[in-house]
DNA sequence: CTTATATTTGAAACATTGTTGCAATCCTTT
DNA sequence: AAAGGATTGCAACAATGTTTCAAATATAAG
């Protein structure tokens, strides 16, 4: 955790070290909630500038899901600060509803007539090995 | 217009025929912002209750991207209320911005190990056939 | 066309979510 | 150990979204 940080230019703070022991509790893309649940104490401004921080800083990305909060997870190693590499999908369980991460061996390649396609994002729902 | 909201059996209103009319105009998705920039004058709450109603009855989808205000585009007929059917991609250029749904031939089947796949959306971003 | 019923609208108040400025504190480097 | 910059907490503010309720409107029935 500290060497996250470190490795990311940030200073290394109790807080900072708490936000980040949550995401490694959960293991999988959690929402705001989920994290004020978890800490034992916390700031709400500083929670937000926290936030906002690890994503700038590529230590955390955001997950957009169509009708619901939006939930983080941490980045993988090869994610840089400005082109974050998604090589996986976005998953969410409709059973246990957590949101994860999964990896897949081979990411479609998507082709539009006329486009320019730069980035692409997957988000699929269904039901987690664990829940069918 | 009218016919749509019939379709969908909500009632038809001034303010609703108004709301559609500007998605109509722009013929893309479009953030809240441009509805309102675009509505004569219209009332903050109606305007939010009009669109959550317009998601609960397939009239609209929402369309989450990450780092950015959520979109709305019209669902295409095939959508239903709970279900929708997105056989598009939403595709976001980076030049103008613009937010569009984009149908593909050939949507890719995802597949994940021990996963149930129920439903999948896709999001890109880069250069839109006029951006190019 | 008129009436009855249910729906929609607008206003005020409230609740939630996110931001900014500033002083105090903490982290890092020397 | 001290200096300098970054982070934190607080207060105030700003933006976003919701609820309640009465007035207005739309729809369906007569």
């Amino acid at each position: 955790m500290k060497e996250l940080l470190q490795h990311k230019k940030l200073n290394v703070t109790p807080f900072r070290l708490e936000v980040l022991e949550v995401f490694a509790k959960y293991n999988t893309a959690i929402p705001l909630s989920v994290i004020e649940k978890e800490l034992s104490n916390f700031n709400r401004i500083t929670l937000y500038r926290t936030i906002k921080k690890f994503i700038a800083s590529g230590v955390i990305h955001e997950i957009a899901l169509s009708g619901e909060d939006n939930n983080f997870a941490i980045c993988a190693d090869n994610c840089g600060v400005h082109d974050h590499q998604h090589q996986h999908i976005h998953f969410k369980c409709e059973k246990c509803k957590s949101v994860q991460c999964v990896e897949i061996d081979t990411f479609p390649a998507i082709q539009i007539p006329n486009y320019t396609i730069n980035n692409v994002e997957i988000q699929a729902t269904g039901y987690c090995s664990q829940c069918q």
